[in-house]
DNA sequence: GTGAAAGCGCTAACAT
DNA sequence: ATGTTAGCGCTTTCAC
């Protein structure tokens, strides 16, 4: 373990002028600031993290908090996250809900606790009352992603505006007939998400005067398969089919076609499909879809929490509602209604 | 901030103290750990990590190195070890070198080396030679998973077993004319891995005498698309169509199913398919795998990584070749072959 | 612009 | 079993 010493040693200054030289903080000399480079870097000298901690109160470590490490969604929010901060010289410390309630609670109780991050982002976790003040008593900042959550800074996408734009979409391709794919309350994790979206569509259904219909919405859990099994108990139904679907996810909206194409329904020629997320698998599957774009999700929190690191402003929570972006991407699953 | 101080104050007692009682090292009498305790916990208090680990030397953190974050392998291998890691107490520090090469020399020169953690795991990522050497400069126990480096410990799953018990259940079938659907060898990244399951696929058909046409092997990149395609171009020659694929991996399996369905081939009457991998969607389509527990095996990092720093003992590098577990897991996807 | 020196909040000898 | 004390390797006043 090379230390800061030899460095000091080698270039023929003190520690203090080392620190001040590789830190950027402070004045130094042109000269000497090469001088102190050259010598650490012939030496393989790199600063102690824990030592320039403790010393300055900074860690460039973001802890990260997802919900699942194994879903589409999150992990690509993390991708996006994680290579923005690297970018910035900044360690990620990762935080895993993925398991029992005892360990969610040691997350907020001990691990956040000890002191090893600058910030922290939360990623579509619906946080407790107890949680959130867990959080804010860390007095450090916060960027939650994925829904309002007025006691702390938020990075939240519009989701009754992307159900709306999904449906319209539809609508605007001459459908009448639109059934909707989505979860059940009770599923209604994650910001009511679900509810949300149910919303947006039935606003855009309401606005264009044409009846919902409650017979042509099917609860699912978000998967390929519970949307193959919704898409399933809509298609097979006796009297009148639906001739559009919107379904809540793009990962509900494969499921959905892959039922219409077990049943012989052509997509989109007997039935058109819309989906919403942007999912990886989208073009592979032709499906039209409202994408949110995750990655950039993920790299905006990083750049809003390093943004409040640097202002040191710890500013006010503050919440940018719905500002996050989303476009409809066109693809093959949706077409007119056929006369 | 509350410090070890106040905690000692309140418990009237001295910070070693406190510190034995909390971090369970040294001797405390059970009276006085209970009052440090009680104080603790109505302070709030918890131990700065970055105070502890620079008197320690001990961090409590395990640095994890993953090739993508949004690839479902991955982020399943990486969630195994997180939870494993966060039931003992430990933070994890991610280091993702999805992004380009510069920043995955920094991983290694520069992150890496600022002593934030105790040990790493680095997920199927075939190091280059400099990379293994930092790594091993690191002076600090590394468990790679998925490929053998002589200069690593390594955890290995035996892939060209893995492909022989996939081959030998389509040939237990009746099937002969069994094509391959792998990767060529500029896409042979990460340990070789399709190579080898090419290598276990064409020793299973030797053993059982049955020639292994190349015109039988279709290349892919790893991806439901790519299967797709190769699937496509194995099924849509003229000719004599196989009977059974060995797909080398799940996802590209799953492809090749969509495929098969989409020209009006059966599966499994008119054909067989087999994967590997055990991917979550394997249940959905009905796929027959050969399953390798990827959450499995990255709770078995974490405890092989755990062991090394609680033995103390920096053994040797040591491998246990293909001691990783699989498994035939049949489902709807494979079938006798039809008379 | 640079150096001396006082910590940062803990842990681990070493005493007792 | 518990207290005293000397660091851990840096950063940051405060002088010059």
């Amino acid at each position: 373990m090379v230390s800061i010493d030899e460095v000091a040693r080698l270039a023929g200054v003190s520690t203090a002028t080392v620190s001040r030289a590789l830190s950027g903080r402070g004045q130094v000399s042109a000269p000497t600031r090469e001088r102190v480079e050259t010598a650490a870097k012939s030496l393989g000298y790199v600063v102690s993290s824990t030592a320039s901690s403790l010393a300055s109160g900074r860690t460039r470590n973001i802890g990260v908090i997802v919900p699942f490490l194994d879903r589409w969604f999150f992990s690509t929010v993390l991708s996006g996250i994680a290579s923005a901060l690297m970018r910035r010289g900044y360690d990620i410390t990762l935080y895993s809900l993925t398991a029992d309630g005892e360990q969610r609670r040691s997350v907020f109780a001990d691990f956040l606790r000890r002191r090893r991050v600058d910030g922290v982002v939360a990623i579509s976790i619906e946080l407790g009352d107890e949680e959130t003040e867990r959080l804010r008593e860390l007095d450090l900042p916060v960027i939650a992603i994925g829904g309002p959550n007025p006691r702390l800074t938020t990075l939240t996408v519009d989701d009754v505006a992307m159900a709306r734009l999904a449906t319209s979409h539809l609508l605007a391709l001459g459908h009448r007939d639109i059934a909707h794919i989505g979860a059940s309350p009770e599923f209604d994790i994650d910001f009511h998400i679900p509810t949300r979206r149910r919303q947006g569509f039935e606003q855009a259904m309401a606005d264009a005067g044409v009846p919902a219909h409650p017979a042509l919405f099917e609860p699912a859990d978000f998967t390929i398969e519970g949307g193959f099994r919704a898409a399933q108990r809509l298609l097979g139904r006796p009297g009148a089919r639906p001739t559009a679907i919107f379904v809540a996810s793009d990962e509900m909206a494969i499921g959905a076609i892959l039922a219409a194409r077990e049943l012989g329904i052509r997509v989109p020629d007997d039935l058109s499909v819309i989906g919403i997320d942007g999912h990886e698998l989208g073009e592979f599957f032709r499906l039209t879809t409202v994408d949110q774009f995750p990655l950039r999700q993920g790299e905006r929190a990083a750049d809003a929490i390093l943004a409040e690191l640097e202002s040191g402003a710890e500013a006010a929570p503050h919440h940018e509602p719905g500002r996050l972006p989303f476009e409809l991407i066109v693809r093959g699953s949706t077409g007119a209604l056929s006369a």
